[in-house]
DNA sequence: TAAATACTTGACCAATTTAGTCTAGAATAC
DNA sequence: GTATTCTAGACTAAATTGGTCAAGTATTTA
């Protein structure tokens, strides 16, 4: 099954939360509540999202987590590929992989074009959008990527 | 990691390989030796694929598999779902599925849109495209749709 | 400066999933 | 009727995943 990991629809969720109010700082206890997430849980995607720089920490009494930047500029991509690293549909399209039949495979090219798709259509996704339901029922308004392929859809 | 999983990956490995000669019929045991995959694996893929009709089994013999149409028209996307079930990025697309937070997710409806979108991108590659390399270099040769996607990349 | 709060790190474990094996059975050709 | 080939399901070993636990570091506040 085609799926992302518990833990990345968990950082995305989480991510999703933030965005409600960017300016303020949340800690992993405030979250741990609002999510009913194991707060261990949600420590570990949150320190790999800083290291990323997709998040400032703040540590100490009254710290917590806030985006670095507006949720605009974050992309589902993004945060899938700190959790998971980057999409890889196939073993041949991961990186730093040697496939020893990548020359004569007559798919190889062909899963690579595939792979940059969805990571193109992971990566035109905000955590904005995410958050917002207007995404979807207004059609004016939907991520023009992806409102092409829905198009093409029907 | 978003993946298919190795027996997609194979599933389609040996489709292509049927697709080679698509009027003659080829035993487990003969793909086993072209593949060097396990002969009881392949058996698993080719019996789920015959019984969704993307294939045709002949028993005894000289009896083997060959595929039910022409390679054009069997897609990626349809031997993934055989093989894996329907792409579901998150439980909540999921069929069948009955997530308690739908109706006030701000999220659900956009999963939604991502996942279809990952559908018909897999859905618009036939196995033929696979076979044939061209569909890379040849932008004129590129699906459609997924030619889309790739010129909003650059 | 002590205590409370909160992030950081890494070792560890239990449950699940996955790939693959093994065995037995059913259909067909010669 | 025997060899060949597909069909089916139980079983197992290995890998992955999600989650726990414990010890440490940084910061604020009284």
């Amino acid at each position: 099954m085609i799926k992302v990991s518990r833990m990345a629809d968990y950082a995305i969720l989480l991510m999703c939360k933030m965005a409600n109010n960017s300016d303020s700082i949340y800690s992993a206890h405030e979250l741990s509540i609002a999510t009913l997430l194991p707060i261990t849980t949600i420590s570990k995607i949150l320190t790999k999202l800083t290291k990323a720089e997709i998040l400032n920490s703040v540590r100490g009494v009254s710290g917590g987590y806030k985006l670095s930047r507006p949720a605009k500029d974050i992309s589902v991509g993004s945060i899938i590929d700190v959790i998971e690293g980057k999409v890889a549909l196939t073993f041949c399209v991961e990186e730093n992989n040697n496939c020893d039949l990548a020359s004569m495979c007559p798919s190889y090219n062909n899963w690579h074009i595939i792979n940059d798709a969805i990571r193109s259509a992971l990566n035109s996704i905000s955590i904005a959008d995410m958050n917002n339901p207007i995404f979807y029922t207004n059609k004016n308004k939907m991520n023009p990527i992806l409102s092409k392929f829905i198009n093409m859809e029907n």
